[in-house]
DNA sequence: CGTTTGACTACGC
DNA sequence: CGCGTAGCCAAAC
């Protein structure tokens, strides 16, 4: 029968929630790292899945944080340049600044966090079998490029 | 029901 | 190194 041209939208949601949760305190993992552990739903080619991952793990966040669902630590999911994608003059945006510093999670003059610091390595294998997910994208600069602490 | 906007990222200046 | 732009899907208007 034919396949669904698009992926479950609640299902991958729902992924993606789970993998947030191993996020521990003080750590945080970036869109696009998220979206790295999630094979691409099918009918999606990984070149799309690579720009429109990252969107779509936003989109869970997003509708997590709306309910600010107890559960789900949203607040350790920020973008690739450090820093938070909300807002700072929202509430929710306050809310979350607030919690990561809480945890630990320091930011600098520009409002980000060192990744290489404080970035989630993501979670061990025992989990991504059971979820099938593939090995995360370390947010860590192999190379050793550095976030300006000013 | 067409338009607009978005919790993104990679790439080019 | 920082700012601006293109691209793509889904949910909100």
């Amino acid at each position: 029968m034919t396949v669904p041209a698009l992926p479950d939208s609640a299902a991958f949601y729902r992924l993606v929630w789970t993998i947030v949760r191993e996020i521990p305190p003080g750590r945080v993992a970036t869109y696009g790292q998220l979206a790295s552990m999630i094979p691409p739903p099918p009918g999606v080619s990984p070149e799309d899945y690579a720009r429109l991952g990252p969107r779509w793990v936003g989109e869970a966040m997003n509708a997590v944080s709306a309910q600010d669902a107890p559960d789900v630590p949203w607040q350790r999911v920020i973008n690739a340049q450090g820093g938070i994608s909300l807002p700072p003059e929202t509430r929710a945006g306050q809310l979350q600044r607030a919690r990561l510093r809480a945890e630990g999670v320091r930011f600098n003059a520009r409002e980000r966090c060192d990744l290489s610091a404080c970035g989630w390595d993501g979670p061990d294998q025992a989990f991504l079998d059971a979820h099938g997910l593939l090995p995360p994208r370390s947010p860590r600069r192999e190379d050793g490029g550095q976030l300006p602490l000013f």
